[in-house]
DNA sequence: CCGAAATAGTTGAACGCTCAACTAAAGCGC
DNA sequence: GCGCTTTAGTTGAGCGTTCAACTATTTCGG
């Protein structure tokens, strides 16, 4: 049965290819500036983030995944490493005797809140200070849009 | 000297974390699909389709290098990565005895033509589904505004 | 021309991610 | 209660990327 593929029209192409080398673009910069200025790779700092934000800096390692978009393994790795470099410890959840809760060290709180400010300058500096306000909304959109029709 | 971090108003950090979150799963879909359907990660497939675009299908290693963004070390490895999967050779350049010009083989087109039709669904699905025509064109300008100001 | 600096490309180690296989503990059906 | 299935999380192998160090060639200043 041949279906005919729906190739990309020349301005989906056009989009496509800048969107691209946009997005890789910005993620090289920031994961470099990042590795640089605090020795961790965006991916990490996300997860120190989120742990931040959570009721007692604390987070069962599902829904530590599940809210930085990782998967088990992905997470199991990661906390692995941060734990070794003392940023976060594991505890068993008292209520799961399967689970492990993912705890924010005082010294990893430490390293974000030393690491947050000159990343946020590079998301000012690369994001932005491109964007007119109105792209900044419009990119908003886009992208909420897409993270409900790709994950919900 | 003490510097005010300009943090990020909550518009600004909607929209960063949203396009974390969607330009992550994004990119982890096309990748997952790819690699099970072509048997290569999606960043092999980009040089697959660079070359086959060039004349001659063939590109000094630092001109492709540039055109998928990429650095000098990654295409190294990736290039000899599929030169022993048998969809690229390299020969020396004729014009430059450092140079190493990186050609795509038949079978590498071949490779590349029996993976594009999935793989353009897979972003149609993915991405322009999900948008109207004006969010697309947002997109475009958005993405080639960043382009320009992250490697221009 | 000649030496210094720039350019082309490769290499190996360290690291992060994926995938599949695995252990252990809940939950569920009857 | 007793299996069966599902869920939580880990593990190790294999792969791709980064970074710094390295070789080889070319270019440029004088």
């Amino acid at each position: 049965m041949a279906v005919m593929t729906r190739w990309l029209d020349p301005d989906e192409q056009r989009t496509w290819r800048a969107y691209l080398a946009a997005s890789r673009a910005l993620m090289d910069t920031l994961d470099r500036e990042l590795q640089r200025d605090a020795g961790m790779p965006h991916a990490y700092y996300e997860l120190l983030v989120v742990l931040s934000e959570s009721p007692g800096r604390r987070l069962r390692m599902s829904d530590l995944a599940e809210a930085a978009g990782s998967s088990r393994s992905r997470l199991s790795h990661a906390v692995a490493r941060l734990e070794a470099a003392g940023w976060v410890r594991r505890e068993e959840c008292p209520t799961d005797r399967r689970g492990q809760v993912a705890l924010l060290t005082d010294e990893g709180f430490a390293t974000l809140a030393a690491a947050a400010p000159g990343h946020v300058e590079g998301v000012r500096r690369n994001l932005f200070d491109a964007l007119s306000p109105a792209q900044v909304d419009q990119l908003r959109r886009i992208s909420e849009t897409l993270a409900e029709h790709l994950t919900g």
